[in-house]
RNA sequence: CGGGGUAUGGCUCAAUUGGCUAGAGCACCUGGUUUGGGACCAGGGGAUUGUGGGUUCAAGUCCCACUACCCCGACCA
């Protein structure tokens, strides 16, 4: 891995195309630029879903769903957000097809609509323009609801799950009394995204803001997370925005405070779609194929008999029947993979590429002492057990795995990530990962290296330690340092 | 929208300076032997070689046009 992401890139992206094609997460479509999910690939999204639900509503918050179209004149309310997001919408300008004279579906010209409906790119102004409706009084505050919905951003260039035209995700979207409670919930909402990245997907993340220039449409701040992935290139894995009065202002959305004072509602806007999954595929896989933390895996545990005869099936079975039930009394998943339509070897293929984090093979051997055969995909290594300790022994060895997968990853992280005081040491340490530098604070600069390097700012690190220094580029006085990275 | 590449059974690819009936592996079907790392043997089915035109006695192969896909850019909370 210490060749640079330049020449490695489209190795990369070949490697990355063959592990999601082949542990059957996704594949293109017939439609370009979009995306079919595979059965496997849903669901591990499904499991993912799941458990940022359960966050969401630990914290508070409601599901509610809002329309796919948004009218063009909603969309151009609010200024920044129309530019930032105008060059990539659909627009549906006309809702009926006829037969033409030469048998041809055609578009029915004379069915045109009188305002265009956008498909949403992300649902901001749709949802202002109805909580203009829902919020009269400070008792209706604060407002917290988040929708599951697929999005569509038509991108010039798309890549499985990491960019594709149509994808799912959840946002959330939520109206506040004050400045300061807001600007807490879009920090909470990203200290979630954390937990779940760190803590269920095992890949560590750096918090922080975006610049100016990177910021969401019609922010005031954007809040990020980034994570590295195994060419050393950033994704950023999800982003919580504080809106501040900016939507409330565009659809007018006012409320009556404890002192009947009339004032703007305060906002807040926050993401995470099947990007992860991408993240999840570069963040860990090998060249064997997925490799899933236990955690997310909808198998955590395959087991495979291995048999001559019915006879002999028959008995094994009973034992994998027992060691099943034993394991999902603890809460786990597990499939008995007794199909016999293919062979040992190929299972034992078929789920590494797969990603299920322990296999246990089950063999006459094994039933005359008592054993089983215990394989961990991360490390690959095996282990014969006794089927007395099995149960613990599987527990504890799922937990290493979360763990290890964690710490591999955060390892490669600060392997590459490189603190660097000169221009040329960065120009050098760019192509390999992470560089940390002092900036002068400007667009200007920030758009020159981008210019020269093609990486970019990825955050600004909360917390982030202030110390003098001078930018990397322009040698002008700088506070602190920023992170940069060539970037998904 | 630029640069590069590819297009041949379901998949991956082969086919000599243009030459005979377009081959192989994987997958699929049948039978048998197998089963602790993607089994083996025998047999079988399956292709208007992306589309359209041209050159030629003869085109998968050469020429032109078009289309689709992939990679690299441009673009991208």
């Amino acid at each position: 891995m210490s060749q640079k992401i330049t020449s490695r890139s489209a190795d990369y992206s070949e490697w990355y195309n063959n592990i999601v094609e082949q542990a059957g997460l996704a594949e293109h479509s017939a439609v370009k630029g979009c995306m079919v999910i595979k059965p496997h690939g849903y669901a591990v999204w499904e499991r993912m879903q799941r458990i940022l639900d359960d966050m969401f509503k630990a914290t508070g918050h409601v599901n509610a769903y809002f329309p796919l179209f948004i009218p063009k004149s909603f969309f151009s309310k609010e200024a920044s957000h129309v530019e930032g997001f105008a060059k990539e919408c659909a627009v549906v300008t006309h809702y009926r097809l006829k037969t033409a004279d030469d048998g041809t579906i055609v578009v029915d010209e004379t069915a045109k609509l009188e305002e265009e409906l956008i498909v949403r790119p992300t649902s901001e102004t749709i949802i202002w323009n109805t909580y203009k409706k829902w919020i009269q009084s400070y008792r209706d505050l604060p407002l917290l609801i988040n929708q599951w919905a697929n999005v569509v951003r038509w991108e010039m260039r798309t890549r499985l799950f990491l960019r594709t035209t149509e994808f799912l995700w959840q946002e959330g979207h939520t109206a506040h009394a004050t400045r300061e409670e807001a600007i807490e919930e879009s920090k909470k909402m990203l200290d979630v995204y954390v937990d779940f990245v760190e803590n269920w997907m095992a890949v560590p993340v750096i918090k922080g803001v975006k610049t100016e220039n990177e910021r969401f449409a019609g922010a005031v701040e954007t809040y990020t997370i980034e994570a590295m992935m195994q060419d050393g290139k950033a994704l950023q894995a999800g982003t919580s925005h504080f809106l501040g009065q900016n939507f409330a202002k565009a659809f007018d959305v006012q409320f009556t405070d404890k002192e009947g004072k009339l004032d703007y509602v305060w906002a807040t806007s926050w993401g995470v779609s099947t990007r992860l999954m991408g993240a999840l595929v570069m963040a860990h896989s090998d060249n064997q194929g997925l490799v899933l933390p236990p955690k997310l895996a909808p198998q955590q545990v395959v087991i495979v008999p291995i048999y001559k005869e019915v006879e002999e099936l028959q008995d094994i079975s009973e034992v994998a029947r027992k060691i099943k039930q034993s394991l999902e009394a603890k809460d786990l998943r597990v499939l008995y993979d007794d199909s016999d339509k293919q062979r040992p070897g190929w299972k034992f293929a078929e789920h590494e590429l797969k990603g299920v984090p322990l296999r246990i093979a089950i063999g006459a051997r094994d039933l005359a002492n008592g054993t089983v055969e215990m394989a961990r995909r991360d490390t690959k290594t095996k282990h014969v057990v006794p089927i007395a300790e099995l149960e613990t022994t599987v527990v504890e060895t799922l937990d290493l795995i979360q763990t290890n997968l964690y710490q591999t990853t955060l390892a490669f992280r600060e392997a590459h990530t490189f603190t660097v005081d000169t221009w040329d040491e960065f120009k050098e340490k760019i192509e390999y990962g992470f560089v940390v530098a002092h900036w002068d604070g400007t667009t200007e600069t920030e758009l020159k290296i981008k210019e020269e390097t093609k990486a970019t700012i990825r955050c600004i690190p909360l917390e982030n330690p202030q110390e003098d220094g001078k930018c990397i580029l322009t040698g002008k006085p700088s506070k602190q340092r920023v992170i940069f990275a060539k970037a998904y």
